[in-house]
DNA sequence: TTGATAAAAGATAAGCCTATCTTTTAAGGA
DNA sequence: TCCTTAAAAGATAGGCTTATCTTTTATCAA
């Protein structure tokens, strides 16, 4: 009998991936996809149980790149100094980003798709979401303000993105804007110590 | 010879907006808003020119609203103290979002629906952008970061439309999050002078 | 009252979309 | 080598979409 290309799956999440970077994630359709990846349009739907699938494995995917990250590991380990770890979320996400430059803007076009698209990823995400007990441990430090979570984490995500945004479209030189300068933007809003300035060479 | 209806461009910018805020920028038609207003699909097509001007007469639409609020008229006024203009942006901001809990909304939708949007976008609102020279003016003020306009502009707005959200889907009541604490929030990331409590009540 | 005129509705072409069903193809085991 | 079986391609139904063209309707002016 014939086998499935294992390989298959991650080609067809990455021509989802690459026509949301060009023309939004509004455009996507499986017969584009299909296209993209040069396979029959039916093909898909032996990978992908339907279109909302398929988003959602990209969805997830993108996810999992930057929770894998080793940088983002090391976050997560609760024995280290709060503010550290608060400080090397900021720089884990910046570095992400920087090397990613999209992963983020498929991950916000994704999000903002359907209405109905936010709901669902909580669920997906939610129960194994480590960021959320960082915060929870910043603010019992007396590091992070006191504020429903989900405000601060939109701050440092949108402006992170914007800033990768700006670097990719011209708007300005990836030196103009350093990640001291704006890490310092998101740690004045964030955090209610000062910024720890010994920290960036580490 | 017969004349508009006057009011019937009005109709359909607010059926396009009821079909966003309810099923997202994506999902928008001229047949869903025909349907919505109660009109034919072709009569659309007589107050505007396509689909993409229909989608750029509701974002204008939402900007000038958000613009010519009397608190954002009292922001642009050059002879106040600058400090005061800059922390008044704050609350014009939240005082609108909250007054128009979907507009934010729609504009981001409306900005994330296609790649070739957010150019456009920013050829349409600029020039006449008052905002900016806001941001100049505290910059030079000493009063707000130096950095790109854009990224405590960003900031400003997901803080902000994302409280308004997390307050319209129920995820906490109106006055959990106050708006001190959102603007010392913000005034932390995008100021470099202490928050100025003394204008809260004002 | 009638005629000119523009708005509104109706009809339609051409295309894309999803999801399913059918047919073909190819790989591995017997 | 041949047969089984699942992957892949093909075909298709049914629906929605945009934009244009044609026909009807209603209003204003003469």
């Amino acid at each position: 009998m014939k086998k499935k290309d294992l390989t298959k799956e991650t080609k067809i999440l990455d021509a989802t991936v690459a026509i949301i970077i060009n023309y939004g994630a509004s455009a996507i359709s499986t017969t584009k996809v299909a296209k993209h990846v040069g396979i029959s349009q039916s093909n898909i739907y032996l990978y992908f149980e339907d279109k909302q699938a398929l988003l959602e494995g990209v969805y997830l995917r993108e996810i999992s790149r930057l929770e894998e990250t080793p940088e983002m590991k090391l976050v997560m380990d609760a024995d280290r100094p709060i503010i550290e770890r608060c400080f090397n979320y900021l720089k884990a996400m910046y570095d992400f980003a920087m090397a990613n430059p999209y992963s983020l803007f498929v991950i916000s076009q994704i999000k903002g798709l359907s209405k109905s698209f936010p709901d669902l990823i909580e669920k997906l995400v939610s129960g194994h979401n480590p960021v959320a007990t960082l915060f929870e441990d910043g603010v019992q430090a007396g590091v992070l303000r006191s504020i429903d979570r989900s405000l601060p984490m939109t701050l440092i995500f949108s402006v992170i993105q914007r800033h990768v945004e700006n670097v990719q479209n011209g708007s300005y030189a990836k030196n103009v804007v350093s990640f001291e300068e704006l890490s310092r933007l998101i740690w004045g809003g964030i955090a209610i110590v000062p910024y720890p300035s010994h920290l960036l060479h580490s």
